[in-house]
DNA sequence: TATTATGATAGATAATATCTATCATGGGGT
DNA sequence: ACCCCATGATAGATATTATCTATCATAATA
């Protein structure tokens, strides 16, 4: 009979491409997890996975198998869950990423509060870029991912979280700093600070202000690779030109810096802030329980 | 840990509302599946049976683990499915439901073939009211329904199999026999021999022919239950009047009872019938197979 | 009150998952 | 060509656990 620790193990030995280091994740000897694999091979008749390539692979019914012994597992871990949930208790791991230009604004705003509501809840969070953050759901690292891009309906499942406008950040000096209208279509890719590639915001506003790719790369013949938002602030303030902040960032900056922020006249620019899972997920409660903190910490302090 | 043996045993006590029932069901005795039930229960901390009830009923909480439960055995069972697949071998039992308006004349249309095309497929056939296959589905006692009703999509998956023409049939005698052009809306109630309550194809022509169902109890002020349209015929027959008899059982008369036989002028009507399964179902290699095979040897003989 | 049906419990036994120790095989590197 | 290491398989012993038999407790029923 097929049972639940061979699906475990196969899996694991999915991930881990090695039979020692699969055993050792699932706390048993190489021997154990090889000879529950050949039995769970035995009795379906057919081999799972090819020992001959190095590493491992999965046969193609290998493949199907692991699949579904997947969907499995999730359905009897999906029990448990059932269970928490009708005792009402909100408890677990719950493994979140969040991309760079939102984690720092927007982690103070619910983890005291989420901890002090729910502590049996196990918070951890990665700040991951876009890309590393569905990387992380696909392998199961994460549970839960913050990103203003919308992904693949097909292999996420997203929930809409708020939306933010976006400000302009400017140089004191510069001419635009003085207008009282600015609309963004004033704005031009040679002024503009942008992050470096891989960050989701400044596709966003290579988006928004129409530039094309090859001309935001050089701002005032400057190829600088910049992280985070606080460095880019400098950038501005430093050296001419301008950027784009979005608001949960502008609303921290101490009055002194708050004085280079300009609005846009409408239409407003904004990014769209969402959760992103797996399309199978579980914890669900804890992730409601956290969205709903987010919200109500969140929302008030936002124009849209 | 949930093992597969914990699931498959409280499903078997939920069927059987009763634990040495459902001990004897699974092959074990009954303190075996007491002790595995309990294990399970304090491993996730809640009861899922009240055995206080007579019959033994499952909580709240059970009723929704029970659910998960039957999902995750249903998962494990399609492994074993997608390696037979795999393979190409077509095998297992096929536990199949038609309604008795089709059974008769459908059944040897492709029961010779298929049995020896799949000489592995243990094929099975109930003869079973609507109603009766509904339930038979949702007990799992078969696997598949061949039916001429419209289904509920929420719970279960149809597949169209053919349309089949209904032909008047009609005593010879009957002043309608000798038109050369009949429209259904010519018939009338009080000639219309019907099946008993609980067939579908009683509401099927009462349907066709717009017939209010009060009227179409007592033709000829006769009330006698008909489970079968032979008897119907014998009934035309002997006592004036008509029916209506769907495609293949009229391909099937003799040739002296074909001569009762009245096609109906356009629109012609007709009956459609399809597989019903389980929205969750197995064995669909068998099921498909099935259906190809009904196909192949049914079509030709219709005229839509 | 005795009887039956039902599920729980205790202790013995059988089945099986796991362990330790060892072997076979196939690249890489020198 | 040789050795070495990584990798997975195998054999036999041990630990775990699913199952069995026998018996008990309880509630409904005759």
């Amino acid at each position: 009979m097929v049972s639940v620790t061979q699906l475990q193990y196969i899996l694991a030995v999915e991930k881990e491409q090695n039979f020692h280091r699969a055993a050792k994740a699932c706390f048993v000897t190489q021997p154990t997890l090889s000879k529950m694999i050949k039995n769970l091979e035995e009795d379906l008749g057919v081999a799972i996975f090819d020992r001959s390539k190095s590493p491992v692979a999965p046969t193609l019914v290998g493949k199907s198998i692991l699949k579904q012994a997947k969907q499995a597992l999730y359905d009897i871990e999906r029990i448990r869950e059932i269970v928490d949930e009708q005792k009402g208790e909100i408890r677990g791991e719950l493994k979140v990423g969040i991309i760079p230009t939102i984690a720092p604004y927007l982690v103070p705003n619910f983890l005291a509060s989420f901890r002090s509501q729910y502590p049996a809840v196990e918070l951890s969070i990665w700040e991951l870029t876009t890309e590393n953050c569905l990387q992380a759901l696909d392998k199961e690292q994460i549970d839960l991912a913050i990103l203003a891009t919308e992904e693949n309906k097909q292999n996420y499942y997203q929930e809409a979280l708020y939306d933010e406008a976006m400000y302009l950040y400017i140089n004191e000096k510069h001419p635009l700093a003085k207008r009282t209208r600015i609309h963004i279509d004033d704005l031009e890719a040679d002024q503009m600070w942008l992050l470096e590639e891989g960050h989701c915001l400044r596709d966003e506003i290579i988006k928004l202000c129409h530039l094309r790719r090859l001309e935001a790369n050089r701002p005032l013949g400057l190829d600088i690779k910049i992280g985070n938002l606080e460095s880019l602030r400098y950038l501005v303030q430093e050296n001419f030109g301008y950027t784009l902040l979005p608001e949960l960032s502008a609303i921290r900056l101490p009055a002194k810096e708050k004085k280079l922020l300009r609005t846009f006249n409408k239409p407003i620019p904004f990014r769209s802030v969402n959760l992103t899972m797996r399309r199978r997920y579980l914890k669900q409660a804890s992730i409601q329980a956290l969205k709903a903190e987010i919200l109500t910490n969140t929302k008030k302090q936002l124009k849209l």
